[in-house]
DNA sequence: CGTGAAATACCGCAAATACGGTATTGAATC
DNA sequence: GATTCAATACCGTATTTGCGGTATTTCACG
């Protein structure tokens, strides 16, 4: 490795997108120091740190605020994505709101922190990105929590017997109901009383009503 | 508060699950002098800590294990959020599987650590959790972030066309072939001839099936 | 022991669907 | 300027569906 400062051989690139200069110099010399750790980049808007991608080496991890003037930290996140896929996205903000949380973890954002966070949890963080981690502050891991169980959905088995699920199951899967006799080994006209029945307690009238709320609420 | 024991007053109370005797020895002393906590529960299977919850007062956290001879820690978790929803379970493991991730924090879980973390990291979690945190491991939360941004699919809309992609969240809707029409302002001709083209692009036969891939791989 | 719910089976028919065609228009791409 | 493609519209028909009935068996629960 042709690099004359040897204990640094490893050291990994940081930038930091925060558009309050205190706090943004506050955060770049905070990190500036730590072993292992290179950060000389510090932007106040998004659009410029893209237009540094463009003529500099991407570095390892950004550190991105959300609120910012201009091009928001989410489609700040999604950019880097697009051009520097490598690049580690950490999101550090005062945002706890879900649709935030939700939206730029979608983004790309590879952790999430509060600014309200000790900066050795900010260290801390730093290096499990880089370790392939995603460093999540525990009160945004708790929401987060709270959406995953939720889009895993109220499981409600109960409503529909065991029969309707598996019939049910079989309409998700694009079957006739003669298929889904022939798979069950079951008479047509079961099949169809059973719909029928699946229909009344899901409250729909078509197979894809049904299917949408079998899919949605986890019914199967 | 009645409490002779002023400088403890808060003291949580821990319990530990862990069929290791030896791991479970070094948690618990681990814990025991942490100021704040107050550990003098352990027990080598779920079936023992869940008969405990019957005659004494449940603790404030649990550390559970997963692998459990007997019931597994998983199903135990439920099991202590049925009887006590106040008290959070901290998942302790060596497993790091998609499955068993998702598993145990759909059971309940607030928190998922592994052994491998440092001890540091184990107390901290204790910590967070108290505070209504949900402390994951940074490993472990890159495995979630990846289920997550999974479950908010592979958003694939360029497949179908923007009417296609009406007509396919009518079908969803559970909304006839007229009824679709009478929505979009179109001819029931038009929702045919669409919906046709639909199905050979999804490669499937029926409403049911459109419906699944549209809802499976967030086509909308 | 009765009662009810689930699973099973059957009938009939109007409505909706799936799918094979063909065809025009406008916008985009080449 | 030609071509591709999305969007629109129409036709015919075999098949499937949705839903109104009725009815039997089985099994759990009070």
């Amino acid at each position: 490795m042709p690099n004359a400062r040897a204990h640094l051989e490893e050291a990994k690139e940081l930038w930091v997108v925060e558009d309050d200069a205190l706090y943004r110099k506050t955060i770049s010399s905070l990190l500036h120091d730590v072993e292992g750790i290179h950060c000389d980049h510090a932007f106040g808007r998004c659009e410029d740190a893209l237009r540094a991608l463009d003529t500099e080496p991407a570095p390892d991890v950004i550190l991105m605020d959300l609120g910012l003037p201009g091009m928001n930290g989410i489609e700040g996140t999604r950019k880097v994505r697009e051009i520097s896929p490598a690049t580690r996205v950490i999101i550090l903000t005062i945002h706890e709101d879900n649709e935030k949380i939700f939206d730029a973890l979608c983004a790309g954002a590879s952790g999430y922190l509060l600014k309200s966070s000790p900066p050795d949890e900010i260290e801390r963080a730093m290096m499990e990105v880089l370790k392939g981690g995603a460093p999540i502050n525990a009160q945004i891991a708790r929401k987060m929590l709270a959406m995953f169980t939720h889009l895993t959905g109220p499981r409600n088995p109960s409503l529909l017997t065991q029969r309707e699920r598996e019939i049910l199951k079989g309409m998700v899967d694009g079957l006739t109901k003669k298929q889904i006799a022939e798979q069950l080994i079951l008479s047509y006209h079961t099949i169809d009383t059973h719909i029928k029945n699946i229909y009344a307690k899901l409250q729909v009238h078509t197979r894809g009503g049904a299917v949408a709320k079998a899919l949605n609420d986890h019914l199967l």
